[in-house]
DNA sequence: CAAACCGGGATCTGCCATTTAA
DNA sequence: TTAAATGGCAGATCCCGGTTTG
């Protein structure tokens, strides 16, 4: 439909008749004729886009983003802009958050100051509020549906997480209460379901107790969870029971990894320890130790593991204390140099030594050095 | 007492496609 | 028809220290 037409619709007031009668004059010197008006875009709003240089925004990036929300005649980024400052947002953080999600200034005063609200009976300060939307402006304001957030609270609630549950997921995972609270009904269905399936006999906790341990699993797709469980099940060849208590304790995590990343993951790892002397059941029982060794990427792990290697720790040790592998291989590279240098013998001490932070390795560090028998 | 266990903090957003609403 | 709302995707660990155990 042309623009003018459309403006015929919903013109109401004298702003819009004004720019209709403006808009015309630039582009129609007499009656526009049907073919022609076809290819007239809606005019941005100057004037808009004029306040939000003044104010800083990116306007090129929001354009790119958003493109509708230039072309309106109505919008609140003034009141947006204060309302946040009033916050304690930065006119910086103002006009980064609009740059990014421009829809941002579409909200009215009353929509923001209610959805802060909501967001406060979650979040203790403002400043937490505030450093949130600053990371993640889509998450505060991609949804306009405050009924919604308050059904998400109710929902979450009535899993059994409690408040301080909820703090984690809001302030790392906020996307989880834009979603629509269907969407997250369905995904918890999803775990109760994947638990029964498994022959577990309660379902609600498994499904808290997934949550609380990992905090991102309600904005992953079902169909990706779905896929890595499968993907572990066929390529472990773990029993129900096994993947159950795995699922529900230290393997909640891996599972929202992309289904590419996981099995390149894997299979390089498994290649790795196989050619390295290790059989299969190896494999599967390091993984079921310390899955979220699969969180590494093939290249980083592979890295790693040449290092402790390198460093003379006899790979059925290093496979002993997986911890180790939650340290860079800068971190690691370190500790086995100094290491190296007093003469440490992983065979006899084992490799605990390197799972500890840099406070706690020093401190021990100088002990060895004072009693080396020690 | 030291070692082992365990969980939390940081940060995990920003883009695209499809569906829905106006 | 446009814009809004919503779902989904790729991306790719490391470190610390409180508490429990031995």
């Amino acid at each position: 439909m042309a623009p003018w037409v459309k403006a015929l619709h919903c013109t109401s007031t004298l702003q819009q008749a004004l720019k209709l009668l403006a808009f015309q004059s630039r582009f129609c010197s007499i009656t526009p004729k049907k073919h022609d008006l076809k290819i007239s875009p809606n005019p941005e709003n100057e004037f808009l886009l004029e306040n939000l240089k003044l104010m800083g925004v990116d306007v090129s990036m929001a354009r790119q983003r958003q493109p509708g929300v230039l072309r309106k005649n109505f919008t609140n980024e003034q009141g947006l802009a204060g309302f946040l400052q009033s916050k304690g947002a930065s006119g910086k953080t103002v006009a980064s958050v609009i740059s990014r999600y421009p829809r941002a200034i579409t909200r009215s005063l009353e929509h923001l100051e209610q959805r802060w609200q909501l967001w406060r009976n979650i979040l203790q300060t403002d400043e937490e509020i505030v450093s949130t939307l600053d990371r993640s402006p889509e998450s505060f304001f991609r949804s306009s549906d405050n009924d919604n957030i308050e059904k998400n609270i109710a929902f979450l609630s009535s899993l059994g997480l409690n408040s301080q549950h909820l703090h984690r997921l809001l302030a790392s995972a906020p996307r989880t209460f834009s979603n629509s609270v269907e969407l997250n009904k369905h995904r918890v269905e999803f775990l109760e379901n994947i638990c029964t399936e498994m022959g577990g006999n309660d379902p609600e906790q498994f499904a808290k107790d997934f949550i609380s341990r990992n905090i991102y699993i309600l904005i992953r797709s079902t169909k990706r969870v779905k896929a890595n469980i499968d993907y572990l099940k066929a390529s472990l060849k773990l029993s129900d029971s096994v993947l159950l208590a795995l699922l529900q304790g230290p393997g909640a995590d891996i599972v929202d990894v992309s289904n590419e990343y996981l099995k390149n993951n894997l299979t390089s790892l498994q290649q790795k320890m196989l050619s390295h002397g290790c059989r299969r059941v190896d494999v599967k029982n390091f993984i079921i130790s310390y899955p979220a060794v699969l969180h590494t990427g093939a290249a980083t792990l592979s890295t790693k593991l040449d290092c402790l290697l390198k460093g003379g720790i006899p790979l059925q040790q290093i496979l002993k204390k997986p911890k180790v592998f939650d340290y860079s291989v800068q971190n690691l590279t370190a500790k086995l140099q100094e290491l190296h240098r007093i003469g440490y013998d992983f065979q006899e001490k084992g490799t605990g030594i390197l799972d500890t932070s840099q406070k706690r390795f020093k401190a021990k560090l100088g002990k060895l050095v004072m009693s080396p028998n020690k």
